[in-house]
DNA sequence: TTCCTCAGTTAACAAATGATTAAAAAGGGG
DNA sequence: CCCCTTTTTAATCATTTGTTAACTGAGGAA
């Protein structure tokens, strides 16, 4: 099953050049040249990546970008920025956004394909099941909701993409930094401790009196899931 | 150390045949007759693979399938379904209800037992290399935990790396010296005297009361571990 | 064999490191 | 501008670590 990946740009030359190269690398490519359009038909097709170009008409791709990555169910669509200016502002900029990547022009197809493939494997796993349980927990992806022992639990957003790294792998140990990466995003710099109150807090939610607390901590190690 | 294979199978007969024919493979194996019970017998035992009817009384084949699937604690435990019907479409639905394999009765035992040694193989290595072994002592370094005869030992970070050094060669010998570098790192400076309180440590940890210590003193040379 | 010496063992403790927690500050969106 | 979430900060709490010093026991010399 090959991957869709949607171009948000206007410029007719780069559209067709990136769809025959992408087709050659064979994605299922569609596209669209004004924004507000983009915006639709992505929300109608829901691709698996998007290369948005920085500037475009009605609707700009910083715009659309921040729309999507507002929306729970588009949230983890990356999406990589094309951008004429090379300035190091605008990559925060982007970054800022939300964008995952960041790409400018002139830029060689071979390093495009390459973060292509990149930020495709690194979403692909997100789309293993839309329900997970580890024994008494439970998630769904789709409707954001966690429960445990079948009674609804609240979270928010960072304890819920929190708790749904730490299910993909329970029982595993993993770092301050690897958590950062993994759940805060490769480019996002804040303090390792952190972490800490945000498990605190995902603690907080999940535990039930008297029952043996389902976070594990691992002294200069890190964090874990346990039965 | 053989693997645990779970038949929910309520044709008596189909029960004795599969446990002799696995027995003398080699495995162990237990069962069931009755869906429930199947379930809650295999999330109890966890076993390495599962051998299902497609009909169960009480609980169907399928409907364990997909209770198990959904479940990250269980779900890459293998199931070979076993089904009376040969159609095409129960085998399509079988694979879709998450089993990793599908027999039709009449089968040959040969056949079900390479399905079962192919499968076995394939979920074997998933945890292989991140989990050492030397005699009766095991490290999980995932989970970073270690285990003296199955028994969960809780050592500190120190002690978890000292360990984790002497079991990668065992029985060889470590002036302290070596052990500094290795384990502490190459420049930092701390009393050599140090090594043996956390020796002492270890060995405290992971000994059996009057059975032979793992860790052998060298005089004059250093520590190893032992068998 | 006895005694002495030296290396290894052990326990106790102080210092350092790492985790938890609460509360304040900073963002971001409606 | 207000509310909610995230991040930072700092105090506190808990565990681990390294050090010291007394103790023990092995092995060699007399």
């Amino acid at each position: 099953m090959s991957a869709h990946v949607f171009i948000a740009e206007d410029e007719a030359s780069i559209v067709s050049l990136l769809k025959y190269n992408l087709e050659k690398e064979g994605y299922k490519v569609s596209h669209s040249e004004n924004g507000e359009d983009a915006l639709k038909q992505i929300k109608l097709k829901q691709p698996d990546l998007i290369l948005m170009d920085w500037m475009l008409p009605e609707l700009s791709g910083v715009e659309i970008c921040k729309n999507l990555k507002k929306d729970n169910k588009f949230n983890d669509i990356p999406v990589i920025m094309l951008t004429a200016k090379g300035e190091e502002e605008d990559k925060l900029k982007a970054f800022d956004t939300g964008a995952d990547d960041y790409v400018t022009k002139p830029f060689s197809q071979k390093e495009l394909n390459a973060r292509i493939k990149s930020l495709l494997r690194r979403s692909k796993p997100q789309s293993s099941s839309d329900i997970v349980e580890f024994t008494d927990l439970k998630i769904d992806r789709i409707t954001k909701r966690v429960y445990r022992k079948d009674k609804e639990i609240t979270l928010g957003p960072t304890e819920f993409k929190l708790l749904d790294f730490f299910i993909k792998n329970p029982k595993r140990v993993y770092s301050r930094e690897q958590l950062l990466n993994n759940v805060w995003g490769e480019n996002i710099y804040v303090e390792s401790r952190t972490v800490d109150v945000h498990i605190r807090r995902l603690r907080q939610a999940i535990n039930i009196q008297n029952t043996k607390p389902l976070i594990r901590t691992v002294r200069s190690a890190g964090y874990s899931l346990e039965s």
